[in-house]
DNA sequence: TCATCATGCAACCTCCTGGTTGCATGATTG
DNA sequence: CAATCATGCAACCAGGAGGTTGCATGATGA
């Protein structure tokens, strides 16, 4: 149903490929891509920044829906999310798409 | 020979990401992907925003490599380069596939 | 040559981002 | 219960992003 909440123009790919564009954040969802969930202090342990930065860091991902969080005790583990990440795919798929068109359009002129 | 003459670490494709995170540079980028080279006005016409707004978007795309400008008498044109997408589609399928080895493990496992 | 057009450059503003530190709070464990 | 551990929350800071306005400059064309 592609519900969204709070009505507007669609976000389209933009937001997720803004939490994209930073090493820390790609770092995190590359670790986390291997489907393991894991702690903000676990997460954290393995970097130079600190606990708080990294948790900013996560909470971005979550606002993009890239990951997921889910309160287990004490602490929250943290998970991969793969969908948003398939609408960035098929928004690229899309330029390259058209990309290619224009490539062929030139080569069918060109070869007369 | 993949050069980059700054030397230092790899920047990855965290720059193309953090150029694609805004609708308006997705707007351009979009426009320019049926390869047709386009004049900052021309641009700048169909948009909201001021000539300058969209000056400063197609230099941050050029930077990330994404387009490239050349000078044409007294107007400066810019065009689509396919390059860096292509890396940041390498490292989506990274993950992406990192991802479905994870599922297919867990399914062996569940499955016994 | 002169008016016009497309840019470039620079200053300025506001808001967001990435990071930090310090402290409060809810679970755990001995 | 007391010490510890994992977080959450808030304040604060420097710097960058996105936008605007104003003005200078090089090309064009009548």
């Amino acid at each position: 149903m592609e519900q969204r909440v709070g009505a507007g123009p669609a976000p389209g790919p933009a937001p997720v490929f803004a939490a994209l564009g930073d090493r820390t954040r790609l770092s995190l969802l590359t670790r986390l891509s291997d489907g393991e969930a894991r702690s903000i202090a676990m997460l954290a342990a393995d970097t130079k920044l600190t606990r708080q930065a990294v948790t900013k860091h996560l909470h971005v991902l979550e606002r993009a829906g890239l990951v997921g969080s889910l309160r287990v005790g004490r602490e929250s583990r943290f998970a991969y999310r793969a969908t948003p990440l398939d609408e960035a795919r098929a928004y690229l798929e899309m330029v390259a798409a058209q990309w290619d068109a224009a490539l062929e359009r030139l080569r069918a002129h060109v070869e007369g």
